[in-house]
DNA sequence: AGCAAACCTCAACACCCGTAGAGTGAAATC
DNA sequence: GATTTCACTCTACGGGTGTTGAGGTTTGCT
C-alpha cells in the first residue's frame, strides 16, 4: 500500500487501510473469477502487499473468501410487502443489490459467481438467500403452490441477475432498469398471483 | 477398466470402451464439481486408468472438459414454435435436456455448473445457447421489446434449471415436472405475449 | 512362432499453490 | 533516547497439478 497524503496516519489507521485494500482486491477478483483462479498471491499483488500478510490478516483463503463474498443483510423491502406489492418489491431489492457501485455489489457478485462451484457459496445462496426470502414470500402468496411459486420467484430473479451481471447476455446487459422492471413486473405478478 | 465378460473384444472395441469410460468419469465429475476441483488424476482413478492415458486420448484437461461438457444439438422443438406454442415448447426442451438420465444430461449439467467460472463454458452458454435461441424466439415474439423478452425467457429457464439441478433449492427439486409446467407456462406466456 | 503395432503404465519434471515461521524496520510508549 | 510493540516482508516447505517421454504388455497379423 502506498499511503495517500491526506489520509489519517497512525498505526491503527494504516492497518485498517491495508486490511481494506486486501479485502477490496479480494472482492474484485472473486467477483470476476472463480474461487480457484483467485490466488492469495494475486490478491496480495493487487493490494500491493506480501502474500503472507493476507494470511496473517484473514487466516486462510477460505476465510478471505468468506469476508469478500457475502449477501449484505440490509433492510429488505421485500420482506414487508403484501402480495400485490411483492413483484415490485423484489425487483427493487435485486436492483439495489446488483446495480449499486460499492463494495456490496462486488460482494454479491462474488457470491453469485461462485455459488455453483464453491460449496459454501452455494449453501449461502440456497439456504440463507433463496430459502429465507422464500419463506416470507410463500406466506403472502398463499395457496397450494405457495412454496413452489415463492421459490420460483427466487429462481427467476437469479436467472435475470446472472444473465445481466455474470454471464452478460447482451440483450439483458443493454436493457435499462426501467425496461426490465416494466417487462418483469407483470411476469412476477403472474407468478405470485397465479391465475387470478 | 475391468472388462466385462459379455462385451465385444478386440483392440478397437476395447479402446473405444476405455475412451468412453474416461469420458463418462469426466462428465460425472465436471457435472458435480467445478473445473478446478476436477483433476486429471481423479478422472483417471474413477475410470480405472492411468492419468497419462487421459492426456494421450484427450490432449489436455481443457479438451477433456470440452468433450465432457456441451449442449447437445438435438432437434429443438422450440425452434419451430409459434408465439402461442413457445412457452410449452421451451419447457419441453429444457425438461428433455435436464431430466433425462443419459450422458446428455450430465454434459448439460457440467456445462451449466461451470458457466459462471469457466470462460469457455460461459461463452458457450451465452453465445451458442441463449443468444441462438433468443434470435428465434425474438422473431416470433415481435414488438419493441422482442429481443429483451426473448433473452429473459432464457434467463428464466436458466434460473429454474439452476435452482432445480445445480443449487438444488428444495422446493424446486421436490416439485413434479407437471407442477413446474403448470406454474411456469402462464408465466412464460405473460413474458412472450406481454400485456395482450 | 515371430514380428509389429497399439493400448496402456511408470516415473518424473517443472510449476504453482496455500501456508508457516523467523526476521526487519518503523511507530508508539516510557 | 531506549525499549517495546506491531505492521509487514523474506524465505522456504510440502504437496498437488498438468503434462511428457520412455518403457512394458497385450493384441492382431503373417
Amino acid at each position: 500500500m502506498t499511503p495517500a497524503d491526506d489520509e489519517p496516519v497512525g498505526r491503527d489507521a494504516r492497518r485498517r487501510r491495508t486490511e481494506e485494500a486486501i479485502l477490496a482486491a479480494a472482492r474484485e477478483q472473486f467477483a470476476g473469477s472463480g474461487y480457484a483462479d483467485v490466488t492469495i498471491r494475486s490478491v496480495a499483488a493487487a493490494a500491493g502487499v506480501d502474500p503472507a500478510l493476507v494470511m496473517q490478516y484473514y487466516g486462510s483463503k477460505e476465510r478471505l473468501f468468506g469476508a469478500a463474498a457475502h449477501w449484505p443483510e440490509e433492510a429488505d423491502s421485500a420482506l414487508s410487502a403484501d402480495r400485490a406489492g411483492l413483484p415490485a418489491a423484489v425487483l427493487d431489492d435485486i436492483f439495489e443489490r446488483f446495480e449499486g457501485q460499492g463494495q456490496d455489489r462486488e460482494a454479491v457478485v462474488a457470491l453469485m459467481r461462485n455459488c455453483l462451484t464453491h460449496p459454501e457459496a452455494g449453501r449461502i445462496v440456497r439456504d440463507e438467500v433463496i430459502c429465507e426470502r422464500q419463506a416470507h414470500a410463500a406466506s403472502v402468496i398463499g395457496g397450494p403452490d405457495a412454496e413452489l411459486r415463492a421459490a420460483l420467484v427466487g429462481a427467476v430473479l437469479m436467472g435475470v441477475a446472472m444473465s445481466r451481471h455474470l454471464l452478460e447476455v447482451p440483450a439483458v446487459v443493454e436493457a435499462q432498469q426501467d425496461d426490465l422492471r416494466r417487462v418483469l413486473e407483470p411476469v412476477l405478478r403472474q407468478l405470485v398471483e397465479g391465475g387470478g
